[in-house]
DNA sequence: AGTGAAAGCTCCAGCGG
DNA sequence: CCGCTGGAGCTTTCACT
């Protein structure tokens, strides 16, 4: 367990607000100096507390417009990797998570429309292993940006 | 619909790789200046393609080690909003996307232990309209990187 | 841990093709 | 739409507290 204290949180929060602001914006706001900030941004980085810096993009604007959760079942035997790397070979597969119990994973993912999504549910469904899907279409979201 | 040719899609994948990466670094990439650089950044955030920048965390770093989804049923007279807006009251919530067919939304949290998760389920239960749960643990994720 | 300053690099606005 | 250029601002490293 990393120490994180209450400044290294406030630069987070920072950074999760606007992931390109500067060293010399943060510094005074914080009240250290450019030189300080820099170097705890790069300890949160080498202790795997920041994983990286992302962009985030209106997907429905590249023509992605429809988004969908897919519950998998699998076979008792399958172990989870196998679930995972099944999943993720479709391009259209934003991300997958292992799940506890029924279901025994949560497949977001972005398509073009219906016809799209019913050949990527298609290809999941085709894989070995699967015994039964769930779609979830998303009509609308919500993220945390503070 | 905004025109987002092969060159802002190559932008736009590197961002995704680093959002922190300089236009400097990105321009002779895709063989433009620089100042060309910025400026189809520019654009794509005035047309609403890019929605912002942020920092990607370890969540388990930072002490909220454990992920959960909730699928919330509701009331057939409760409006999407009011269901969005009671979700997102708690601070455990990281993202709400409501749901064609049954479930209604489906609730992304993040919290200490079980028994903060016990408090976050109660909480979205007690919420006005709701008529069942239902909670899928998250034993492990993969986000798409590229 | 923190500061401050210098060198080098990046950004950005205006002008022209 | 693109590139070029100069001044402003930012990042990075260093020695030092």
């Amino acid at each position: 367990m990393t120490q994180v204290d209450d400044i290294d949180r406030q630069l987070l929060s920072m950074l999760h607000a606007d992931g390109r602001r500067t060293f010399s914006e943060m510094a005074p706001e914080v009240g250290l100096s450019v030189a300080a900030v820099k170097r705890r941004i790069d300890r949160l980085r080498e202790t795997g507390v920041i994983t990286g810096f992302t962009v985030q993009v209106d997907q429905t604007k590249l023509g992605l417009g429809i988004g969908a959760f897919v519950e998998l079942s699998c076979t008792g035997s399958t172990p989870v990797g196998e679930i995972v790397r099944t999943a993720y070979r479709a391009p259209e597969v934003q991300a997958v998570f292992t799940i506890a119990g029924d279901p025994d994973a949560l497949v977001q993912v972005r398509v073009r429309d219906i016809e799209h999504l019913q050949q990527v549910i298609d290809g999941l469904r085709r894989a070995g292993h699967v015994t039964g899907t769930k779609t979830l279409m998303v009509l609308g979201s919500w993220t945390r940006e503070s």
